[in-house]
DNA sequence: CTACCGATTGACT
DNA sequence: GTCAATCGGTAGA
């Protein structure tokens, strides 16, 4: 039975393939808002609309986790595209896509969701908040989805348990805006931080360096 | 081993 | 708006 809903479910929302993330990665960044995150535990099914997004470089890019060369950590980042590396930080969790090709080191992290499916299930695992804090921001929203440092590593093109897809209904000319990355101190302010104009689950301030609309091709 | 610090959050003014 | 709790990763003794 529950056999039966997984296979259901991930025919009717496919994973987004591997030549989805082997591309720039602030493509990736860009294209990514708007889709859908997907998890399947016995429990249940949670799913959310991707709203706010941050690139990472793979070259200087101080920020970057990978900045500084390989570790034990990083690792996740320098193999294949469309794994997932989840990195802990300040005692939290936080939910990336590895991007471009193998050896480049760098991916975007996905740092909110609307919530679509399993709203329930995501109170269980937050706790008594308030619904629009269920999964705004990194590490609230791993923990809504029930992901820990255990998904690292994770294929996000061929898991049971966690994956991407294309929007059943293609979301029509979503405005996207732009600014600053969030919490990243560098020198130079890159606006590598992409996110949905007025969802009121994006994260952070409602102003930001360098905010401003994305024009796209 | 210890010391420092961060791609955060939640509580509080 | 401000601020501190929190703990794994990393560097260094």
């Amino acid at each position: 039975m529950r056999k039966l809903r997984l296979a259901e479910m991930r025919s009717q929302h496919p994973a987004l393939p591997t030549r989805f993330y082997s591309r720039a990665t602030v493509d990736v960044a860009l294209d990514l808002l708007g889709k859908h995150l997907f998890r399947w535990t016995p429990q249940g099914v949670t799913a959310g609309m991707i709203v706010e997004v941050e690139a990472y470089l793979p070259q200087r890019d101080p920020a970057c986790h990978t900045y500084r060369g390989k570790t034990p950590r990083n690792e996740v980042m320098f193999g294949p595209p469309g794994r997932a590396y989840v990195y802990s930080i300040h005692a939290r969790y936080c939910l990336n896509a590895v991007t471009e090709s193998r050896g480049q080191g760098c991916a975007v992290l996905i740092r909110a969701v609307e919530p679509i499916l399993g709203m329930e299930l995501m109170q269980m695992r937050r706790g008594q908040v308030k619904s629009r804090e269920l999964t705004r921001g990194p590490a609230r929203l791993c923990e809504a989805f029930g992901l820990g440092r255990c998904f690292n590593g994770l294929d996000l093109t061929g898991s049971q348990a966690l994956w991407l897809t294309r929007a059943k209904k293609c979301p029509k000319s979503l405005r996207i805006m732009r600014s600053a990355r969030i919490g990243v101190t560098e020198p130079r302010h890159r606006c590598l931080r992409f996110f949905l104009a007025d969802n009121e689950y994006v994260s952070g301030p409602r102003k930001m360096l360098g905010m401003g609309p994305v024009r796209r091709n």
